[in-house]
DNA sequence: CTTGACCCTGACGCAACGTCATCCTTTATG
DNA sequence: CATAAAGGATGACGTTGCGTCAGGGTCAAG
């Protein structure tokens, strides 16, 4: 029994344009009549264009789906896996976009005020996480890819009371840095005890995974001020200037 | 305070394509200098890139960013909640997949035994959230797509009690087919029985989407021969011709 | 004045088909 | 048997969001 390319579409509920797609990828294998070029398509068509589906239907790329029905069963399972890795990673993606959009949604309700921090907060895991950050691509530079990439995990395998403590201190550096805001003095009590705050918390969201540095501090202090999303940040809670502010502190007491 | 378009894309982390690319889309702005073209981007285009970056981690395609740029709150409002359900149905797409994937490469290990009915089952319930299988695209020209989309909502949202029952109406419906196989009689009580095994598997599998009627269940039941997937899914499991069979008994009975 | 370092504008590539447009057979109808 | 309708085939462009050259003009420094 042979199929014609539409019964065979037919049968598959495809189009004839994916069968012909397929045949032409060499995925499958047609009878060619020689006067008139028709594909004919034998039952052993049939189920390999069923297999086919089946691999596509996990969003294997055909390039993989042909390769596949060529290799051996232990060669099957590997790839199955990765491809099962990559849809796990798909999926926590997904999740993380659903609670920023969520957020977001709220947000723009009024429904709840939404603090930019948690915005940030959001936005900031994300790039971490897809390790696209000016912040993340500066570090790294200096100091190595691996490093950074324990810095991410750790800071996505954050708990939430560290979460409150950084929190905490990112309150309590803004308070100090108010008051040195009205003083103008970098020299102050305040002073330090913002410096203090602000190199808490860079040594807790990086945890161990890469020991303090004042090189490092000093490295982001400039980008606090270089980069408009961190500028926007601390001068929207803190006022104009607070970024500027900081990085001055900073760069004084680093040493 | 002017950028160019490598220090815009080195503030947002981005590459130097992105940044024309958007231009190009009239998602960005940019001053032109009339002797060498060269684009120069001030702080609000910093801004409405970072915007655009959010929007585009959210996945939304640019064009929907472009309107939602221009839009109210309240239509932002609305388009985000589509694409939060977009992507929450991508989630559960995901969960499918990652449970049938699971199953295969258990299957292929040999871990499981798993069952052509296990497979089949997955696939199903694929094809029907794709609303893709030829069997929802006959039922639905005859019947409307309302309707066939119910029946859907209908099979997935599917309790477990429900999925077993189904499971020995087919049971029994197959012991009843090898009766009949045996004693070549379709006016015997197996064949009867079988008949209602299958209307009643019909009618649980559709809930209350759609009333039962003898057209449909004769044309599903066309179907069984014309479709190899499911031809071959009912003689794997009662034998060479079952699917034949059942076919001849509905058409018998159903009227 | 030359040399990099930058900027610009095309234009192709990618993944997996959908969707014409154009042309040739096969099949059905009068 | 002539013609028309139906169906098959082969390009080729469109889609999405850029990556990646290639080719060419521009600007600051030595």
């Amino acid at each position: 029994m042979n199929y014609q390319t539409s019964a065979l579409a037919k049968l598959a509920g495809v189009s004839q344009r994916t069968i012909r797609y397929y045949e032409n990828e060499g995925l499958l294998i047609a009878k060619r009549d020689p006067q008139n070029q028709y594909r004919y398509f034998d039952e052993s068509q049939v189920d390999r264009l069923q297999q086919i589906l089946f691999y596509r239907q996990l969003d294997l790329p055909l390039a993989q789906i042909k390769k596949i029905m060529l290799a051996s069963n232990y060669e099957i399972v590997a790839t199955l896996q990765q491809q099962q890795r990559a849809l796990k990673e798909q999926r926590a993606h997904l999740d993380r976009l659903l609670a920023s959009i969520d957020a977001t949604i709220r947000h723009q309700k009024g429904e709840l005020d939404m603090t930019d921090l948690e915005k940030f907060q959001a936005f900031k895991e994300e790039q971490l996480n897809q390790n696209e950050t000016k912040f993340g691509a500066e570090i790294r530079e200096k100091y190595g890819e691996a490093t950074v990439k324990k810095a991410n995990e750790n800071w996505l395998g954050r708990n939430q009371s560290d979460f409150q403590k950084l929190q905490a201190l990112e309150a309590d550096l803004f308070k100090q840095l108010q008051l040195v805001a009205e003083n103008h003095d970098l020299y102050s009590e305040a002073a330090q005890q913002a410096f203090q705050d602000h190199r808490s918390w860079l040594e807790l969201a990086w945890g161990d995974a890469h020991a303090y540095s004042p090189e490092a501090h000093r490295g982001i202090a400039d980008m606090y001020v270089a980069d408009p999303r961190f500028t926007k940040y601390y001068d929207d809670r803190g006022g104009l200037g607070t970024a500027t502010l900081l990085r001055d502190i900073i760069n004084l007491y680093a040493k």
